[in-house]
DNA sequence: ACCTGAACACCGTTCAAGT
DNA sequence: ACCTGAACACCGTTCAAGT
């Protein structure tokens, strides 16, 4: 038989993270261990564990590779384009939900650093004020990150419960019998809960935002 | 000796949650385990989850409570009282830093709520139109706990390193040293990164989604 | 009703030993 | 240089047994 180092798909990095990518997208979170990991790609703990430095890393680089996929920044105009990265991060998102846990459990990485320079260009272009541009890319880049969180954590419920409507008419009936007083307001939002949907109120938070970042360009 | 159940201490729900409040905001995230808590309580794991379902619920107890207390809403002037909201969300997530973790893990829950419905007042008292008030009370919290993440995330990596300005310092020296072709606006960025203040970036985040909304009034 | 604590079924990570 | 896999030091959770 031939030994592992002479076959075609000897261990590497990106053959690990590839497998670490099907079982996430496949089974979710937390079926990746390297129990999982080692029984996949038929080899030991150690071995992987010399591509990589332990797990953080590990799901560090399946996040970047995701999210690399996506940041592709065309020449629209800027507006369009902020709503073309923005959406894209949520499908993204939709698509690979534990990308979102990982996104607003480790910042300051190569991907968060993709998303804060595909929305920098648009943002230029747009005339914002210099000094302002910080601000700004840091308020799009949070809210994108702040559903992204929102949007893992209910692909979570929801996987483990039943589907989607039946979910969300299940909390809105919750949400209907608070009490009165103290929840008027959510309440109020109940109603529109079932039938609302995600990927357009998202977008209208950006529109928000971009409406507030037009009022800053002179 | 007196036996447990006749002792003024007595295991209940409050205390357990109490207890695991003071070693999430002395010893981080990661001590707390069923084990530091027994240890603490002088306890068995079995009485904890007597009066706990498991550590999900027990996560979501303490953020409750540290959420509440922060969500006293005033009748300031609406954009007063949202952004007194949302600094209150920031000073509660600097002090306990768990926090922002756990919201952007666990959403639906009565801490939630508890910032939907702080926020919703205001939106109404400015005269957001019905339908529209949903979209901008989302846009609001999903920034608020995207930022909250983040920072619970900064946290993390300060503690286990050296200390902030360092860390910062280091980090811009990473952002620095990117490729200018690929990455020329975190490049330009990273220059104001040591002396940028996180809350008063977050402020101004939160004023530009206030400005997208006064847009929105009839 | 409430508490004890051993036991179970997992984890991530290490490391001596192999090739 | 790269891989193996047993072993270590942990976890959350359960449950028979106590009071």
């Amino acid at each position: 038989m031939a030994t592992r180092s002479q076959r075609a798909d000897a261990l590497s990095k990106e053959r690990i993270v590839e497998a670490a990518i099907e079982i996430l997208d496949t089974e979710g979170e937390s079926a990746l261990t390297f129990r999982a990991l080692t029984a996949r790609l038929a080899t030991g703990s150690g071995a992987i564990y010399w591509h990589v430095a332990n797990k953080n890393e590990l799901l560090a680089a399946t996040t970047n590779d995701v999210i690399a996929r996506v940041m592709t920044v065309g020449d629209a105009e800027p507006h369009d384009a902020i709503r073309a990265i923005a959406l894209g991060m949520f499908d993204a998102i939709d698509a690979h939900p534990w990308v979102g846990a990982q996104l607003s459990r480790e910042p300051w990485q190569l991907a968060m650093l993709r998303i804060f320079e595909a929305v920098g260009g648009p943002l230029r272009r747009l005339g914002v004020p210099e000094r302002a541009q910080f601000n700004c890319a840091s308020a799009l880049v949070n809210y994108i990150l702040g559903v992204a969180g929102q949007n893992a954590a209910n692909a979570r419920l929801v996987t483990a419960g039943t589907d989607r409507t039946a979910f969300l008419g299940g909390l809105a009936d919750q949400w209907a019998r608070l009490d009165a007083e103290e929840y008027p307001f959510v309440r109020q939002i109940a109603a529109g809960l079932p039938e609302h949907d995600d990927r357009e109120q998202f977008l209208a938070g950006i529109d928000l935002i971009l409406a507030g970042i037009d009022a800053l360009i002179p």
